[in-house]
DNA sequence: ACAGGTACCTTGTAATGCAAGGTAATATTG
DNA sequence: CAATATTACCTTGCATTACAAGGTACCTGT
């Protein structure tokens, strides 16, 4: 059993999660994504991001226009939709709790008289 | 797409770690683990826990032991391997790295001056 | 025209949480 | 004592997603 099958579970949906913010911030390309991730030491691959990419747009949480580059072919860049931004809301506090419960289990020989 | 998919991605990997951190604490048998992590919120079913400390015994990062209960059938008792309690370190700290990351893209628009 | 760089894309696989169903041991009740 | 209830453990199939690997396409420079 290895330490990165666990790591690469662990990441599951928390991808999601992070790549939303960054469109939330601003319109971005895949590149600008997997640069921004790469930064806050996330390392993802691009068999990660496109489809990751197709099925949040597929369930509209996402929309793209194309912008020519002046550097190389034309880039899709993305934004978030209206219910994107909710989503990511909802998100927002389901990491917020669940970061929270696993402090509580992995913190509790720490704080004795918790009980 | 709905929200809970994502929560149900988020937590793989996360609940393994949490459960050898229970078990980590001394011996316990599947019904404590459950109640340890809905007391943190995290709510699991027997269905998920029990292929889990399969696969951590399997692997040899724990080993059980029955006991008889005064109050119904036997219990399985998981303890930790020493190698068990390596590989629990390594999560420590991939756990670690993966919240520092999350909260460095989630966080980066309050924290302007960054770059 | 060709090579290199850049951007986007797809498919199959591995892994795990969930849902649903099941077996088995022990205690309690009639 | 037999039947029922409680408790504990188990298995299988499914849905989902990150990764690995391979690919196409557009633009720029020589």
């Amino acid at each position: 059993m290895k330490v990165q099958n666990t790591q690469v579970q662990m990441r599951k949906g928390i991808l999601e999660f992070c790549i939303l913010h960054i469109i939330s911030r601003g319109e971005v390309y895949a590149t600008d994504v997997i640069g921004e991730l790469t930064e806050a030491r996330i390392v993802i691959v691009e068999g990660t991001l496109y489809p990751l990419l197709t099925r949040l747009r597929k369930a509209g949480l996402l929309d793209y226009k194309w912008v020519e580059s002046s550097s190389g072919p034309p880039r899709k860049y993305y934004k978030l939709t209206a219910s994107g931004a909710r989503f990511l809301e909802k998100l927002n506090q389901t990491w917020s709790e669940l970061v929270e419960s696993t402090q509580m289990v992995i913190q509790k020989d720490k704080n004795a008289p918790m009980a």
